[in-house]
DNA sequence: CCAGTAAATTAGGTTAGGCTAATAATCTGG
DNA sequence: CCAGATTATTAGCCTAACCTAATTTACTGG
C-alpha cells in the first residue's frame, strides 16, 4: 500500500506534490470530529457520523483511509483513535479555527451567531503562514472570544481546568472561562453581560431544581436554570 | 435536463440546498479564466486549458456543464462566452480576490510575491457577507495594491483607461496605475519605488530598442527596457 | 482547393467522497 | 446466555473533476 502524504519518500519522489499535499477539507473535518468526540480515546462510527451529518458507511470508509494516511489507529468494530500526527493535525485546525473566529468577532464585526459557519469554511483554506501572521496581527491571543484555549503553533494546548457553573458551590468566587456555543444561549448570556472574563460570586445553589444564583462585578444578580448553568464554564478564583 | 443551481424551481424545492448552493471552486475558476482570456468574447478550449493548467478535454467537458448551469453560451468548436450571470459570477470572484489581496498586503505583512497563492485559495472560501465586511474594514478601496480596479459589490467595474508605459510619448506626465504580476518584475519595480500611484515624467523614448527613460517625483531617473516598460501600466495625468 | 497541422471532441478510465440496502457483529436486558 | 436492538461493515452506486488516447473538425498556406 502506498502512503498518501507525508510518507517517508526516498529520492526523487521527495518533492512530488502528491506526496507532500495537505489533507483535504474532508480529512481535516474527520480528524477534528474524532478529536472532539473522543479526545485521546477511540471515536465510534456513529458519533463521528452524527457530528459530521454523514452516513455511517461513509465514516467506516474514511476511517480506513485515515489509517492508511497514518492519522488514526482503526480496528473494525472498535472505532478510531488519533495517532500523534492525527492529534497534531486536529490541533492545527482548531488553532486556525479559533484564531479566525477571534478575527471575525473582534475586527470584522461578526456576531457570535454568524461566526461559526464562516470560520468552518475558512479554516480549510488558510495556510500555516496566514495563520501565524493572523496570530501576530491579533497579538497572539491565548483564547478565543468564547474563552476556549487556542492551541499554540507547536500543537500544545493549555489544560482546561474549567467546570460548569452548575457544579460550583455557594460562596465560591469564579471567573467565566467560556460559554457553550448554542446561538440562543449565547445571545441570552451576552445580553446579560455574562461573557468570558467576567467575575462572579456564587450566592445560592438549589439542588431541587438546579437553579443557581450569582452576583456579578457590578452587584447585579442573575438566577440561572440548569441548562444555562451547564453551558457556562468557570474557573475558581 | 435538470438545471444545477439557481434554477427557477417551484414549490418545495425552493430552499433545497442542492438548488441554491454556491458554484464549486472549480466552476469559479473556470468562469474567472474565461473572463480573463476572453473578456466579453468567446474563450477557446485551449486558452482556458492553458490558464488553468488543465487538459483540454476536461475543459470541453466543463464548458458543457457551465452551459447547463447557465453561466456560458457554448457551441462546439466555437468556444464559450460568459452569460450575464457568468460575468457577474466572475466579477464577484475578482472582487473577493482583490479585496483579500489588499488585506494580506496592507494588514498581514505579506509581500507581493506571497500574496497571490493565498488569495487564490481564500477567494473560494469567503462568503459575500465576509467580503462586504472586509471591504468596510479596508475602507472600501477602489483598487488593489497592484492598481487593478476592484469591482463594486453590484458587479460594476470601472473602465480601465491605462496603457503600457512603453506606449507613452516623450514629455508626457503619467501616473503608474498598475504593474504586471510577474514576481521578479514586481520585486525589481518595488525596489526602485516604481509602484502604483507614483507620478512619472517621460524623458525619452527610444524606438530602436524600446528603452524608455522616466523621472520620478523625487527627481530620480529610471531607464526601463521593453519588457519592463510593457509591464508597467500608466494613466495620463 | 486541398493537404497537413492545430485545436477540439469523444471514448473510456481514475479518485475522492458521498449514498442506500443488505448483512454481520456486538451489546444488553430479561 | 441468548434474542432483539443497536451499531458497524460490506456491496454496489453515483457525481464532480480530473486524466490519456484516439478521432474528428477547422484552419491555413501553397
Amino acid at each position: 500500500m502506498i502512503e498518501r502524504f507525508w510518507s517517508i519518500s526516498i529520492g526523487a519522489g521527495m518533492d512530488d506534490p502528491a506526496v507532500i499535499r495537505h489533507p483535504s477539507a474532508s480529512v481535516e473535518d474527520y480528524v477534528k470530529a474524532i478529536w472532539e468526540v473522543a479526545g485521546s480515546g477511540a471515536a465510534s462510527t456513529k458519533d463521528v457520523a452524527e457530528r459530521l451529518s454523514i452516513a455511517p458507511p461513509s465514516v467506516t470508509n474514511m476511517f480506513v483511509r485515515l489509517q492508511e494516511m497514518g492519522l488514526v489507529e482503526y480496528e473494525r468494530y472498535r472505532g478510531a483513535s488519533l495517532t500523534r500526527r492525527g492529534r497534531e493535525e486536529a490541533l492545527r485546525l482548531i488553532r486556525r479555527h479559533r484564531l479566525i473566529e477571534t478575527f471575525l468577532l473582534e475586527h470584522l464585526g461578526y456576531s457570535w451567531r454568524e461566526v461559526h459557519e464562516e470560520a468552518e469554511r475558512l479554516e480549510h483554506a488558510v495556510s500555516d503562514g496566514f495563520t501565524e501572521r493572523l496570530a501576530e496581527f491579533l497579538g497572539h491571543p491565548g483564547q478565543d472570544p468564547h474563552g476556549d484555549p487556542i492551541p499554540a503553533a507547536d500543537g500544545s494546548l493549555a489544560p482546561d481546568d474549567s467546570f460548569p457553573l452548575g457544579e460550583a458551590t455557594a460562596g465560591q468566587r469564579v471567573r467565566i472561562s467560556k460559554v457553550g456555543d448554542d446561538p440562543s444561549t449565547l445571545e441570552y448570556l451576552g445580553d446579560h453581560g455574562l461573557v468570558p472574563g467576567r467575575l462572579l460570586s456564587v450566592r445560592e445553589v438549589r439542588d431541587l431544581d438546579g437553579v443557581i444564583t450569582v452576583e456579578d462585578e457590578d452587584g447585579e444578580s442573575h438566577a440561572l436554570g440548569a441548562p444555562l448553568a451547564g453551558a457556562v464554564f468557570v474557573r475558581g478564583e
